[in-house]
DNA sequence: GCTGTTGCGATTGGATGCAATGCCCGGTAC
DNA sequence: GTACCGGGCATTGCATCCAATCGCAACAGC
């Protein structure tokens, strides 16, 4: 029933898949992580699940209290607002980059991820086809370091995200939409002075929007 | 002689004399980790020095590879590029979220750091005198996200500008210190936009000049 | 002389066991 | 009733031990 992994894996296969049940929603912030537990889930022993959890603590995605345990990591209003200053800032820069390095197959991609979305109204799907339309109009370029750093930035405010989403009324999911397509537009046109403002634009509202909605950052009730 | 540390602290003081070093120029790109060599030098198992490798790969500053072995991570001119063109975008934001919470005393002491380094010809004070002033203007807020993220973009960058230092002539180290100046000006006059926008400047102009020596990326030999 | 291979030593990866810490709960004093 | 204290238990932190892997060097074959 296990499969044989490869000797030298098993740190990265843990923090792989918290990363991912964190990402997904399974694990919602101040979820406490307990050694044993994921260890046994994950059939390792305590060793690498510590490693693990000492890498997603340096991605922001766990808090680690010496001698006292792990808990997947809660933003503040004002931490996330943080992070979606840096975006504003630091995701038209990649855009930049990757803008002319995609493709026409992957320009209609983006213009049908974009329609899906507008198409559905379930919050959960807006919630990962927006995450893989914009992940997806970064992935034109090989640059590591602004990846990876857009990457984590989205990773950390995923959960509030999904709260988000599910407050937006249809005025804001049309906004988001109509956004989405002047993107993809600027792109095609190539222009991507266009492609960064709108970008940055997108993000400055959305920061705005979250901020004008400070219920997403309550604690929820321990159960 | 081994001052008894706290329980629970192991990792945490690794990482840190690892990091330390790193920064110091101790240990250049390319250096091997040996494991056991760290745990007998910190008085610690293996355990926590490799969670402590493990916390320094996420932050950049470490290379792991399964069943092979750790280095100090060396950066590509491309990856410096890039990691400097971040820096363009965040550090302006940063600053501008600390300046107005920058006391009389300390732009006072940004002053004397500035003079401190246009009096002195030494590369390595220099090297660490520029980071002080630097970092020294982002101490005005209680951001966290966004300084931890502009400290570990300056500790990744920290051994190639240590290179760079040593290529530096007169002119180049002269528009530094003008620069320095200017910016400490324009946080007096509280002129963030000034400030900002030549905290951009500044950090252009040194990517370029950077650009310009590719010679610094070079590995060095085997030794 | 050069290339491919095989075995050994060095090093890393992971599991187990024990020590240290913190939390929770019951008890007691006020 | 409340506040403080103490002990047991759950959990984490770390050291030791063993297995897996890699690199290198010696050797055999061509």
């Amino acid at each position: 029933m296990t499969p044989p992994r490869e000797h030298g894996a098993a740190t990265a296969h843990v923090a792989d898949r918290v990363r991912e049940a964190i990402i997904r929603g399974a694990y919602p912030p101040g979820t406490r992580i307990r050694q044993e537990e994921l260890a046994e889930e994950t059939g390792a022993s305590r060793v690498p699940v510590r490693e693990a959890l000492r890498v997603l603590e340096a991605e922001g995605l766990v808090t680690l209290v010496a001698n006292t345990g792990a808990w997947v990591s809660s933003l503040s209003l004002g931490e996330c607002q943080e992070i979606y200053r840096v975006r504003e800032r630091v995701e038209p820069l990649l855009l930049r980059m990757s803008g002319p390095g995609l493709s026409g197959p992957v320009l209609d991609e983006l213009e049908a991820l974009a329609e899906r979305m507008s198409a559905s109204d379930d919050p959960e799907a807006f919630l990962e086809l927006d995450r893989a339309f914009h992940l997806l109009t970064y992935t034109g370029t090989s640059t590591v370091v602004l990846t990876d750093l857009v990457h984590r930035l989205w990773n950390r405010t995923q959960a509030y995200r999904r709260v988000y989403t599910r407050l937006m009324d249809d005025r804001a999911r049309r906004t988001v939409h109509d956004e989405h397509r002047l993107i993809v537009g600027a792109l095609r046109d190539h222009d991507i002075d266009a492609a960064e403002s709108l970008l940055a634009g997108h993000i400055r509202r959305t920061r705005r929007q979250l901020a004008s909605h400070p219920e997403v950052f309550a604690a929820p009730e321990e159960g």
